[in-house]
DNA sequence: TTATTCCATATGGCATGCAAAAACTTTATG
DNA sequence: CATAAAGTTTTTGCATGCCATATGGAATAA
């Protein structure tokens, strides 16, 4: 039936993309993945490095052709992305990309804030000293791209240090909850850091997470986490939503 | 594989399946849903109600006939189920209902915790003087269910409580996680309620919830519903796991 | 007896096709 | 010209069937 030769997987979306999310790391496995969970990788992956925009329709039909698969285990990769929120499926009316509204946007980061805030109370107790090292030297190299005003180092170096922080919580579904909601907020997330100069806010707080990390004081950690994600979200509403409507009901 | 006895664990006490999720408050959608979701929602009502026990094998051909309908859009809904981690899909060996470890558990707990504390200092900020008043009926009224002894009873009003509290913070995203993660403890707490006559603490930590929130002191209410859930964390541990082994596999 | 190989069967993974619903176009109508 | 109605195309929902892999047990060898 198919007389057609192998098209690379990957449609050919324009535009920039978003640099890849950092937990992806961990790629080289071997084993035969079924068709399902390759395509949600690959759709997870065009979503978060904005290579289908916010809001974009999905379709089944046309994906499933460019990614050489049928739309079974597309559907099904559709499925499992409705449930990580990365999309919205609607009944008899397909797929769009998630787009969260500002209020949205300041209620996931206010969970996310909770999130870390417990991450960092682990943390404290149970970090090994070469993680806390390490974190640390995650920091020294983000300053050194700061200086480099190398924008995407440094923005991958402060998630880097987030998640190396949970990381070290040692609780699996927190871990991969924050996965989760980071995900959702990967590009807000890196608007922010794009749109704001004022790094060194950003940097002071970082030095202030490692300082407790360092002291093991989890309760302070846990504070300054959960106030770095507030401040998140002023820098992203003063950049994206100079008006902030209220929602109405 | 591993020869596990299909023992029932709370056998002696009731055959009968744990009481329906209180959250099935769905407004009355007129909308016909998909059968995947229809499918999920029955798959996931079968195992919060314990139909399904923990470990036990969920055979596609099988479950599809019983349920009438092909095995793709079941498929479909097993994947929904796996996002919200009450089952887990291994890759060509089929679902399992999940079967969390104590340590899972407790893990699960504190993530728990920690949105529950987020849903306490949002919901002392937000919540209206009606839903605290409610939130004090719902209290008094889980006072009589103690006094008649009625387990049942009080269970469900325990938990509405939490979720009316949760539900006051007015962040969707958190109450939706919250309601996962709550299904996913269902079980575990519906246990530790059952086998656990000393419910005066748990009704004085819920009598102190409903205070902090009338005065709507936000830190100390999520203090206290953080408390609580590690209590329910110790009488877990010591009912069902007087000693903790690693989870066989 | 214990371990190993092999085969029959059962089960999950995926492609395809049809039907129903939605979206889009065209034509009719005030 | 705007609007409504009807028809056409597209898209999603679901069932079915084939294939590859896993499973369980018998036969075989150590």
């Amino acid at each position: 039936m198919t007389g057609k030769e192998p098209e690379p997987m990957v449609a050919d979306h324009e535009a920039g993309p978003l640099p890849a999310s950092p937990d992806d790391v961990g790629a080289g496995n071997i084993t035969r993945l079924p068709l399902t969970s390759q395509v949600a990788t690959i759709i997870r992956d065009m979503i978060i490095q904005d290579i289908f925009k916010p809001g974009e329709r999905i379709r089944e039909r046309q994906l499933s052709e460019e990614l050489n698969v049928s739309r079974t285990p597309l559907r099904e990769a559709l499925k499992i992305l409705e449930g990580e929120k990365l999309i919205e499926l609607l009944p008899n009316r397909g797929a769009i990309v998630a787009d969260p509204a500002p209020r949205e946007v300041l209620e996931l980061l206010q969970v996310l804030g909770a999130l870390e805030a417990l991450g960092g109370r682990l943390a404290a107790e149970k970090a090994t000293d070469a993680e806390i090292s390490e974190i640390r030297a995650l920091h020294f190299e983000m300053l050194a791209a700061y200086s480099r005003k190398d924008q995407l180092t440094y923005f991958k170096l402060n998630q880097k240090i987030h998640t190396s922080i949970i990381a070290a919580s040692r609780n699996k579904s927190l871990i991969e909850t924050h996965r989760h909601f980071n995900a959702r907020l990967y590009r807000v997330r890196y608007r922010s850091n794009q749109r704001n100069a004022k790094w060194h806010e950003a940097i002071d707080q970082h030095e202030g997470f490692i300082t407790a990390l360092e002291a093991r004081d989890g309760e302070l950690l846990a504070r300054r986490m959960a106030d770095h994600l507030s401040d998140t979200w002023v820098k992203v509403s003063l950049d994206d939503y100079p008006v902030q409507p209220e929602k109405p009901r």
